[in-house]
DNA sequence: GGTGATCCTGCAAAGGTTTGCAGTGAAGTA
DNA sequence: TACTTCACTGCAAACCTTTGCAGGATCACC
């Protein structure tokens, strides 16, 4: 449909001649443990012998099957990334620093995507289990009863939630609910709408307690909107409800739906920030693009793929899968200390945000609607605040 | 640094006891033969004892090791799709719609980025050859013939690139390019530029090829700036350069540099479209998001996800690898015929368009730089120009 | 020249699964 | 009854690699 087909001429065919450490064996006339050892444990075998057999092997092709090696060693040298939703861009950062990590520390990263679907989430992990030495769960939808249990098959580190008993990467949005909602009120907003995501995202309920106990404390009445999909759609779906609920604030569950929040209400006729402001969560590199430029909680999403790998490796190693050996029997009950890692989020500052109703009167020829806001906003917070993590 | 960590107390580990056929033979009372076959060919052993071995399988959490099974079979079920640049939103899409397209096949993709870097292509190609049936390579940058070479290691699939003998899934950017091009001619550009991409990019000469072929053809004078990155850094950084080129109009290699652009030359109080149009390529989501909403070439990049799905697939299941078996040997010297699909491309006109200098004087009021053209401009093509596919 | 240590290499088992072949028992046919 | 057919199951080799153990050679030392 649509396209057109070019089929070029048949063709020789490399054919894949499967080449292994047998033929490298007979080629350079050793045995083929010999050849092994030269690929994994070089020390082992006698200089001149290795360069030949190395000679051998570049000549044939030869490349070690880590799937063989696997079978036997109990060591892949891999690990999986299930993430919630690749078109979020909230991942790929930290997919780029999980992968570059790993890579430091001779391992390769598979990806995974789930459409944030919890059932792929679960099959997935299955899939993955015996060819990965662990798994990262990036804001898993899943149950944490589930996955306390898939945890029994392979080890996992969880981004963006957390279960007790396994190692977690958490990002303080607590903290930057709480700063996003103080900055509001500072500008004079009172009646706030909190824009829910999924129901079952961590994330989501921490800033939900977060920015309830913000808003009580700084007088002002938060509306909770939701939940939405974590997309733009989700938040321009939403606009009219905004406009409805009489709102003067908004803080979104995500970027995403921040921007698809101001597109629909644009397309109603709502100024952002004049009428209403809008602060998201991520700070994703699309917020620096949009206009206006989104006010938003900053999240270290690449730490988070950092210490995630970290951290999968740590235990990885502690764990005495690679003293299988010959018939050395696998160690049970193992006792397994699990760190639980929290990063600090930050609040900053761009034009989304402007002078609620409260601060009109106050200031009344402060900011006139200008239509180019460059400078950040008003008398509230300054441009960045941070506070200290919370130990959970 | 800035984060704390909560260490939980040490906890009992469920210590991934592998349970392998071998214990459901026991536990069932059969032969571990059986038990393979009970779940690779069910139809081969009795109703009765099929039921028996499954509950134990179940009993005991018993998952088949595909990387054992792999060995033997030769057949991963995997495949590995290798991208460019995860973070770029082109991508997304092509990744999402080949990740369905393999799940109903009963295949798992495993992504892997290579942030625009040959080396790291290579060096994944080699680590997933042996642990996928297959790779899709996704706009590679690698030299043709180190494609080739790679290619008799594992089956390939290559996408945006053309490289003869190798089944290869293209779109049609050229025609595209030329679309865009008379596009502004059509409104009245004589001067414009082309801001090209990766210079190892197959893309990049295509359009670099029909853009030219197009401004000749229509009288207009075609600068080329390049190569950049195809990012919107890249967009951005060349802002000034573009200033100074005098040119009315510019086609960029892609939408993120397009909206890096647009940033750098709002930031050099250029305005677009009323000083300079600007279209793009890929149509990501965001494209339709910024302001002004980006004119660009829309790219068929799901339909190229499962198109490249398929075609791995079907190379796959005819190479005789499956045939393994018992002491057969593999076929050499297969013959192979390779397919190339060209996928259209088609313009879609926004807001990032409009009249250039040879239109103004014949319509001199007819847009008169209103700040929110919201309307599709001008006179040129209609909303969307679609040719034939070219066979190259 | 005998003893021991040091290096290097080969042997063979193991890892979890698939599968061709052969064997079993029961049912069907003559 | 004897023979064939059939459905099912067991046996054992094979996939490719790693690795503990042991044997052989070389060398130093007493």
């Amino acid at each position: 449909m649509g396209h057109t087909h070019v089929t070029a001429a048949t063709s020789d065919e490399g054919a894949a001649v499967p080449v292994t450490i047998r033929d490298v064996a007979r080629a350079s006339g050793v045995h083929i443990s010999t050849v092994s050892r030269t690929f994994s444990a070089p020390h082992l075998v006698n200089p001149e012998t290795r360069v030949r057999v190395l000679a051998c092997a570049e000549d044939l092709g030869y490349r070690p099957n880590r799937a063989a090696r696997a079978l036997i060693t109990g060591r892949t040298h891999n690990i999986g990334l299930i993430i919630a939703d690749i078109a979020n861009p909230f991942f790929p950062p930290l997919i780029k620093a999980a992968e570059s990590q790993a890579r430091h520390r001779d391992y390769h990263v598979f990806v995974a995507d789930t459409n944030e679907d919890p059932t792929a989430e679960e099959e997935l992990v299955h899939a993955l289990a015996k060819q990965v030495d662990g798994v990262l769960l990036c804001s898993p939808r899943m149950s944490n009863s589930l996955i306390e249990q898939l945890s029994r098959e392979v080890p996992l580190v969880v981004v963006n939630r957390q279960v007790t008993g396994l190692p977690c990467v958490l990002m303080d949005v607590g903290q930057g609910a709480r700063a996003a909602i103080e900055h509001l009120i500072g500008l004079g907003h009172d009646r706030i709408a909190l824009l829910g995501g999924p129901r079952s995202s961590w994330t989501n309920r921490e800033m939900r307690r977060a920015a309830a106990t913000a808003a009580r404390a700084g007088g002002a009445e938060l509306t909770l909107l939701g939940p939405n999909a974590p997309t733009e759609t989700g938040g321009s779906a939403i606009a009219e409800q905004v406009r409805r609920s009489g709102v003067s604030a908004v803080l979104a569950y995500n970027d995403l739906m921040a921007i698809g929040l101001i597109e629909g209400l644009d397309a109603l006729g709502v100024r952002v920030p004049q009428e209403v402001s809008v602060v998201g969560v991520d700070d994703i590199a699309l917020s620096r693009l949009t206009r206006p430029k989104l006010t938003t909680v900053a999240t270290p999403t690449a730490a988070a793929g950092r210490t995630a790998v970290d951290m999968l490796l740590q235990q990885d190693s502690e764990s005495p899968r690679g003293a299988r050996g010959l018939g050395v029997g696998t160690a049970l009950g193992v006792r397994r200390t699990t760190a639980q890692v929290m990063l600090q989020t930050d609040l900053v500052i761009r034009d989304s945000t402007g002078p609620g109703p409260q601060a009109r009167p106050a200031r009344p020829l402060a900011a006139p609607l200008g239509p180019d806001p460059h400078c950040p906003a008003g008398p509230g917070t300054p441009t960045a605040a941070t506070g200290d993590a919370v130990a959970s």
